[in-house]
DNA sequence: CTCATATGTGCATATGGGCGCATAAAAACA
DNA sequence: TGTTTTTATGCGCCCATATGCACATATGAG
């Protein structure tokens, strides 16, 4: 134990903790949530009417988990007079998973880069 | 809605879903769990004993998110006599996020290209 | 104003999972 | 064989969250 550790490593694993925050893989972690991604990406904007018909449960579930999915912010809300229509937030979605891959990626290489020695 | 989807766009978006597993997402969705991968990270191959003097939780409790995370192929585990050990796939780890980084991309580009006009 | 439509919210319930204690199991050692 | 060390597991407790119902709210139509 008690391997010297640089300044550098503590900051590159700091880092690493901080952009994997648990809300987001939390959100991501939900079959319905996954499933209501997937008709997003497929049909493209839509009212959580037409979102919760193509889904067996509960309107008012829908409701919530598309809210929750907004606050993550892997999804847009737009309302629009009784309607409230969401879509995927495709670029932010993009680069926050092409972040925490970097991250990974940094930390690997500069931290452990035994762990892929194997 | 009933937009018109090609055979390649449901394919898209069936293999998003089918990269999407819940229990990756879980697996990271766990603050204690990301401490683990971090103090793993930091100080390299270690056993559980190790591990858990430095977690405020208990040994068995450390040892099931140890376990847990061996499954979802985030760490390796090595068994040597009495002591296991265990250490972070690193380069698997990292596939699996390029992969669901790529899909993710590749369908937004294709099936919603609209959601990053915002 | 009244009603229909779309969404939000309070509540009760069920399930899942984190937690630690106590104990079992496995393995090295005397 | 008996003891110590390290890990695994059964159990109960407790909290977070997914779910659906009932109802409240909001907004447009007649």
């Amino acid at each position: 134990m008690e391997t010297t550790l640089t300044h550098r490593q503590k900051k590159i694993a700091e880092e690493l903790v901080g952009v994997l925050d648990s809300k987001f893989f939390k959100t991501l972690s939900e079959p319905v949530r996954v499933q209501i991604l997937k008709f997003l990406m497929l049909n493209g904007r839509a009212d959580i009417g037409s979102i919760a018909e193509n889904m067996p449960q509960d309107r008012s579930v829908i409701s919530r988990h598309l809210n929750l999915m907004q606050e993550t912010g892997i999804l847009i809300s737009e309302k629009e007079s009784r309607h409230v229509f969401y879509s995927v937030n495709g670029q932010p979605f993009l680069e926050k998973l092409v972040d925490i891959t970097e991250k990974i990626n940094k930390c690997i290489k500069e931290c452990c880069p035994d762990c892929c020695k194997q």
